[in-house]
DNA sequence: TACGGAATCA
DNA sequence: TGATTCCGTA
């Protein structure tokens, strides 16, 4: 599919529920999934509409449930939807179809006797699609999502409450900007084919593909291996035991030079075609209220590491067997053989698919 | 309103 | 593979 679309800037509201700072990995379009396409998927584009204030009387975050989410005009949604993919003739039975797919995907889930209202597995999102990172790259905090350390499974239990993560995810509100970038990672369900998603990747000049993206001041970023984050000081390799904030302080957005200006919104009526070339880093929503607020109180040494038993796993803190991985926690190897450095176009990471 | 099977498409 | 479309059922 094809479309000539577009972007917007982000809203720079004080106050909105957009967080900046993160980013959508690879997998999130499904490079490896769909060979050849690189689509956006419905659940992103819900996560684009949630970042979206101008999109909040539509769908907005259902405030104080971590991740949900409520559909206020379906209509208007699964029109957005259609638009976004050149399907005039979208709506939400259909949308909803679409969405009932992530039910056994668990990437969303319905939340009962709740009209219009669905909950975002954001654990699953990140982690499922991560099941053995494998990170050839220095731990690096200050790159949160660049920090395959910190999300490799073994320290995202399965059972580590979502809201947790989620509140991980959005480490700008913590107040400082964070350079982006989430590893890609293959589909849970591929567990052969031997690609190394790699961290780094670039960005074309349609970031989402002009179909795939809302559009914000930080979408206009290049790749990671064209952005080099500031310098910060070598972590000591037992850095995950220390106290103090998750994050360490980074400096501000940094200028990226010849980043694309966002493109409008949608595709034009034509909806003419476009090679889309995304490669993951296009911002991750916003998310429920007080999340960055949370996020301030994870320590480097984060409670979800002592392991606590969880309705969904057993009493070891061992996921059930469908997780399709262990959750045995430890911590992260530090010191490898690879020799810490800031830099992202160093922090090439590499992860074997999904276990069979 | 919500669910999920089935066929189909790209 | 991830929808899209259609439809029967609850």
């Amino acid at each position: 599919m094809h479309c000539g679309c577009v972007a917007e800037g982000a809203p720079a509201v004080p106050g909105s529920s957009w967080i900046s700072g993160m980013a959508f990995p690879d997998w999130a379009y499904k490079a490896e999934s769909s060979p050849g396409s690189r689509q956006i998927q419905l659940w992103h584009f819900i996560l684009e509409l949630l970042q979206k204030e101008e999109f909040h009387h539509v769908i907005a975050w259902q405030q104080g449930e971590y991740g949900e989410f409520v559909i206020k005009d379906p209509d208007e949604v699964a029109r957005l939807w259609g638009r976004r993919k050149c399907k005039p003739q979208m709506n939400y039975d259909k949308l909803s179809r679409a969405l009932r797919y992530y039910y056994n995907k668990r990437i969303l889930h319905k939340t009962k006797g709740k009209r219009f209202t669905y909950k975002f597995n954001f654990s699953k999102l990140i982690v499922i699609h991560h099941p053995l990172w494998e990170v050839r790259a220095p731990p690096s905090p200050h790159l949160l999502l660049g920090a395959p350390a910190l999300f490799r499974p073994a320290l995202v239990p399965m059972g580590m409450p979502s809201e947790l993560l989620h509140s991980m995810l959005f480490a700008r509100r913590v107040g400082q900007e964070t350079p982006r970038g989430l590893p890609e990672a293959a589909e849970d369900k591929k567990g052969s084919g031997g690609s190394a998603p790699r961290l780094g990747s670039l960005l074309a000049p349609c970031q989402l593909g002009p179909c795939c993206l809302l559009g914000s001041p930080q979408d206009e970023l290049p790749g990671l291996a064209a952005f080099t984050p500031p310098l910060l000081p070598a972590l000591p390799s037992d850095w995950t035991r220390l106290s103090g904030p998750f994050l360490p302080p980074v400096p501000l957005e940094q200028p990226f030079p010849g980043a694309p200006k966002p493109d409008p919104l949608f595709p034009g009526p034509g909806c003419p075609p476009v090679t889309h070339h995304f490669s993951g880093l296009p911002l991750l929503a916003g998310l429920g209220p007080g999340a960055g607020e949370r996020l301030r109180l994870l320590s480097l040494r984060p409670q979800w590491l002592e392991v606590k038993p969880d309705p969904l796993m057993g009493a070891k803190g061992h996921p059930s067997p469908r997780d399709g991985f262990s959750s045995d926690i430890h911590g992260p190897k530090t010191g490898d053989k690879h020799p810490a450095s800031p830099h992202l176009e160093n922090c090439r990471a590499v992860w074997p698919l999904d276990p069979p």
